[in-house]
DNA sequence: CGACCGCTTTGACAGAGGTCAAATGAGGTT
DNA sequence: AACCTCATTTGACCTCTGTCAAAGCGGTCG
């Protein structure tokens, strides 16, 4: 995990006070003491766009929390066909104590920089670190619920219910800092393209423009250029993606 | 969780020491200090095939690992379509602990045992149950790591892929216990309906049947009856998966 | 033994989404 | 402004899987 091609690389701290994931990562219930800890062990690592991460099968060194930039975990096939099985999107945690392989491939889709901590030493600190411990088991229970939820999505929903759920996951998500209620209208930044969105919802990418272009003949989106996404009623297109919520 | 109605159930106690999953499931480390903490709160419940273990929403007062028998976590759409999101299958744990509410539908598919917990003593005895609460989380990520597998096959795979990696997946997990690689030939108990199997698959009962059809032309399969699949070749049919492995 | 019931298989057909190919558009660069 | 590149959109066509319907099969129960 984690290559040393330092041309491609910047490392560099920053207090975790002024982190702006310090209340979502794994660190949120950290406290002063376990903050400490973590603080003196961490480095800054920054991937440009496109870079690979790790891939499925390298020796698992580091975890680390993403602290801006979107990334993904993905998947593939030995033909090549690749489905994305996460969005690590900022404050998201990567790698897994306890393994010493990584399980997935790990890709930067925008410039992203994350808390990274080397792995031994993460896990002998940990058993002095309850409250990090009991965060990481809790941020756990999350993946594998929305990794759940998106098996509903990839084995039952048609094409425009997966592209109505993806961009209502995004609204979610880009406005959890903030409120977390969604106004009734929305302007969504996309951070994916539309190939990326294709890996991530099961789809080809023709079919994602066409049901881009759909969605906006219903009136229930409109584009400014090909990522700012403008959604006029968040209920009527939260209608679209067929389950309760 | 897990309705009175007790005319479908039966309660008792085992000893954990001749437990079938005791060396599997979450007290698979357990030292005999937290064995016997273990054995002092736990009771037996059992449930018919086709029953209602627990609903989405429910009140979480159970958390429990199957002992016996065959159920599933499924999430349903308004509309009524389905996806199961997990098998459980003996030594699988139900429920987690910090969440106050049922996140998946549980249902038994054959007769279910169920070794029970209720949450709140077990969450306090979780503190001192190290080796317990580093299993769970273990579970738990193995969990997750099935669950991104089964995203691969739901987005990428198609209909003869999936029931290639459905068998080879029961055939793995039926010897679990046993040896743990596969002989060159098999001999696979179905614990899934047609239908459950569908549900699982992401795909329709008519084309799951189709494909055992199709397999069964090409020789790769045969059938006694319809839930007893003999491989004759299980490198064959693997390679029908489509992916390394 | 024969009728019945639920599960499974098979058939005919349709449609959603994939494939292949070309056109359009949006950013950069010179 | 003209050009280049790459992402996106659109079009035409095809195929896999879903839908609807009927037939087959295996138990069970009177």
């Amino acid at each position: 995990m984690l290559d040393e091609d330092v041309k491609t690389q910047a490392r560099s701290h920053t207090k975790c006070a002024s982190c702006p994931v310090r209340h979502r990562a794994v660190c949120a219930r950290a406290n002063s003491d376990e903050l400490t800890l973590l603080d003196s062990v961490k480095f800054y690592k920054t991937y440009q766009a496109g870079q690979t991460i790790a891939l499925r099968g390298d020796p698992l060194e580091v975890l680390s929390s993403v602290v801006s930039g979107t990334a993904t975990l993905s998947q593939s096939m030995e033909d090549g066909r690749t489905q994305i099985v996460g969005l690590l999107l900022p404050s998201d945690f990567i790698g897994r104590p306890g393994r010493d392989t990584v399980a997935h491939d790990v890709t930067a889709v925008t410039e992203v920089t994350l808390c990274c901590f080397r792995r031994k030493p993460f896990e002998n600190l940990l058993v002095n670190m309850p409250h990090v411990q009991v965060r990481l088991l809790e941020m756990t229970l999350d993946d594998l619920d929305a990794a759940r939820d998106w098996m509903l999505l990839l084995g039952r929903k048609t094409a425009r219910e997966k592209i109505a759920s993806f961009l209502l996951l995004i609204a979610h998500r880009s406005v959890a800092n903030a409120e977390k209620t969604l106004a009734n209208e929305v302007r969504i930044e996309l951070p994916l393209s539309r190939e990326t969105m294709a890996t991530y919802l099961g789809l080809t990418i023709e079919t994602v423009s066409r049901q881009f272009t759909a969605l906006r003949k219903d009136g229930l989106i409109s584009l400014d250029g090909t990522r700012s996404v403008f959604v006029p009623d968040v209920a009527a297109l939260a209608a679209e993606v067929g389950d309760g919520e």
